[in-house]
DNA sequence: AGCACGCCGACT
DNA sequence: GTCGGCGTGCTC
């Protein structure tokens, strides 16, 4: 009893789905961001010393021990605060982004070493067009001020960005500082891994979810104790325990794959800006299609802004014609116009190579049975299987539910009477091979790549010249450099258009835009034929003239009127349940008890676009509000006040991307 | 998230 | 009569 008094109470965050911190005793206070083990229920967990006040009413269970890991910096303690309170996430949920078991296991690898630092500022300095040196400089500037800034950079496709801003993570090497990239996706880390070996004498640190525990386990450690310059990784590297951050680079900032959408949902480029402004950071957002969102911000004042406008190396942008389908119908059951089969030969003819795009995977979007007009769709999901003819598989693009194509038709029996509807790019490489017999294609699509890996593998084919048709999803579109790629194709350019989605014209125009970036990289000009039935449509318009930023002047007439982003804000509430009946029940009570607030509208609820997902029945609500509105404040109030029954989920998505 | 506690169906 | 299903609630 008379020891009790002398021990400490500490607040104690554990990556557990708790908002709150715990309290514990220790024997003497120990500094915020403190790695402890401690007691909860039966068993021991680890957690980290937060900078709050203890409760010092409740009883409190003593502090097991302190981990021999530096303390996590008070930065990131903030950053992790700062992301729960604006996602409505709770904060233990987000520490988890940070802070996981399986990274503090005491077992340390034996012998082999990974040599993380040693970038070197000086290695090889590259040789910069005077716009990339003006850029460069300015960035270098921003990272020489040990304060928080954010710039755009926005270059068109194959004007050097990515040299640009390796002058800004030189600076931050020579300022002793780390530097963190970001890219949407994993694979694209093969090619800037490889040019930022070229440029600083060592490879990054890399982070992202393919990584082995072992590495992982390495890597957290070595970012901790300050011993990694650079990490280029994945959205969840803006959770590393960088000891002192100087610089943050968001690549493709418009990309929809910043966007978490499950778990903690939170968005990547959003989340680094604030990354930087905790760490008195610059942060840099790149892209050639930038989004509304950051133009917007750029034109406010609220970040700067740079311009690559031309091409590096003196290469000319791609010519870009429309192909109308109306007027240039491909032949009965294929998808591929005359016209375009027309460049991609002669392209072959000369030596070059060419790419079809087609965003969407595997053989045909739906199966239908010719008898009786039944289509084959998911038990799970409302949503059509695809057929995989690799796999000779049925597959939902949902949940991954898989069958074999049945002998018969289950609705009336009868048999081989399924036929494919539309294409996918596996049809897309089947026509390509019955016109062009000895082409050598290849299909690049997400279920082939899956990491840096097979990336590397087929970056390294198509750059060796052994392969003369690429045939891919929208992985095709991001920044790949394929100096011989002279033609490109756009199989189906109304595909994006449809949805009643928010950004659907804004996405195809980025996406469009970058795929047409693959061509003529090098000193060929490039040639793009982008198919389409409604070419005057200002979408394809907008893609076929180049001129992205006068498609961003229209779009954001259209959004500013009606308050939608970024001219006002957007929380979505997804209510989903097993049954049915109990989704719908809450879904209504949401709208009962919704806010009425001058400022405020509530949309819905409606049924989500897939209604069935993954088994569970759900529904929409959305919360549109000004730009002023506290929207979180609100939310959080509105579902306090609402009974939702635990088989009962609220998903709280703020500031929706997907509108599924 | 785990894990324990607690009330209703088929079995050594 | 028990083993065990997973609904509910708690963890400093």
């Amino acid at each position: 009893m008379g020891l009790s008094s002398r021990l400490t109470r500490l607040s104690v965050l554990l990556p557990r789905p708790f908002d709150a911190a715990f309290t514990y005793e220790t024997e003497s206070a120990l500094p915020p961001g403190t790695l402890v083990r401690v007691p909860l229920g039966p068993r021991e967990v680890v957690g980290v010393v937060w900078d709050e006040p203890p409760d010092d009413m409740r009883p409190a269970k003593s502090v097991v021990a302190i981990l021999e890991v530096p303390p996590l910096p008070v930065a990131l303690m903030a950053f992790i605060d700062w992301v729960a309170a604006y996602t409505l996430a709770r904060r233990g949920d987000v520490l988890a982004l940070a802070v996981k078991e399986s990274l503090l296991a005491a077992r340390v690898r034996r012998g082999k070493k990974i040599d993380f630092s040693g970038a070197d500022a000086s290695f090889a300095p590259p040789d910069l067009s005077a716009a990339q040196a003006h850029a460069a400089t300015m960035l270098v500037d921003a990272v020489r001020r040990h304060a928080f800034s954010v710039t755009l950079l926005d270059g068109v496709t194959g004007s050097g960005k990515t040299e640009v801003y390796l002058e800004a993570v030189a600076q931050a090497l020579r300022e002793r500082r780390q530097a963190v990239v970001l890219l949407p996706e994993i694979a694209l880390s093969v090619q800037l891994i490889d040019r930022f070996t070229r440029r600083f004498g060592v490879a990054p640190a890399v982070w992202h979810s393919e990584l082995t525990p072992a590495l992982r386990r390495e890597t957290f450690r070595a970012v901790a104790k300050g011993d990694v310059d650079v990490v280029v990784g994945a959205r969840s590297a803006l959770f590393l325990p960088f000891p002192d951050l100087g610089l943050v680079v968001v690549d493709e900032e418009h990309e929809a794959a910043f966007k978490q959408e499950d778990g903690v949902i939170y968005h990547a480029r959003d989340m680094a800006v604030v990354r930087a402004r905790l760490s008195g950071a610059a942060c840099v957002l790149a892209s050639a299609t930038p989004s509304l969102e950051s133009v917007e911000n750029a034109a406010r004042g609220r970040y700067a802004r740079l311009d690559l406008p031309a091409r590096h190396g003196g290469a000319l942008l791609p010519q870009i014609q429309a192909v109308d389908l109306r007027a240039h119908p491909p032949e009965r059951g294929k998808f591929i116009s005359p016209v375009v089969l027309g460049g991609v030969r002669a392209a072959l003819a000369r030596g070059e190579q060419a790419m079809l795009f087609l965003n969407r995977r595997g053989y045909a979007p739906l199966t239908l049975c010719r008898h009786c007009g039944h289509r084959m769709s998911c038990p799970n999901c409302t949503a059509w299987l695809v057929e995989h003819r690799t796999r000779a598989r049925l597959i939902c693009h949902h949940c991954d539910y898989g069958a074999a194509l049945p002998p018969k038709c289950p609705a009336c029996e009868a048999e081989q009477s399924f036929v494919p509807i539309g294409p996918g790019v596996e049809r897309i490489a089947e026509e390509v091979a019955w016109v062009f017999p000895t082409a050598r294609t290849l299909v690049m699509t997400s279920d082939a790549i899956t990491g840096p890996k097979q990336a590397q593998a087929a970056a390294a084919a198509i750059l060796a010249g052994d392969v003369d048709v690429i045939i891919g999803t929208q992985m095709v579109a991001k920044g790949w450099h394929f100096p011989k790629l002279t033609m490109v194709g756009v199989v189906d350019a109304d595909l994006g258009l449809g949805g009643g989605d928010l950004r659907a014209g804004e996405r195809t125009v980025q996406l469009l835009h970058q795929v047409a970036g693959r061509a003529g990289r090098a000193a060929v000009p490039g040639q793009v034929m982008v198919q389409s039935y409604v070419p005057e449509h200002p979408v394809i318009a907008a893609v076929l003239s180049g001129n992205l930023p006068e498609f961003l002047v229209q779009e954001a007439a259209q959004r500013q009127p009606g308050h939608w982003p970024p001219y006002g804000r957007l929380v979505a509430l997804i209510v989903s349940a097993a049954d049915e009946r109990q989704a719908d029940a809450v879904a209504r009570a949401l709208s009962r008890s919704a806010p009425y607030i001058k400022g405020v509208d509530i949309l819905g609820p409606a049924p989500a676009p897939f209604a069935l997902l993954r088994g569970r029945f759900r529904k929409r609500l959305l919360l549109k509000a000004d730009r002023q509105v506290a929207v979180q404040e609100i939310t959080r109030a509105w579902l306090a006040r609402t009974d939702i029954p635990r088989m009962v989920r609220v998903d709280v998505d703020v500031d929706p991307v997907s509108f599924m």
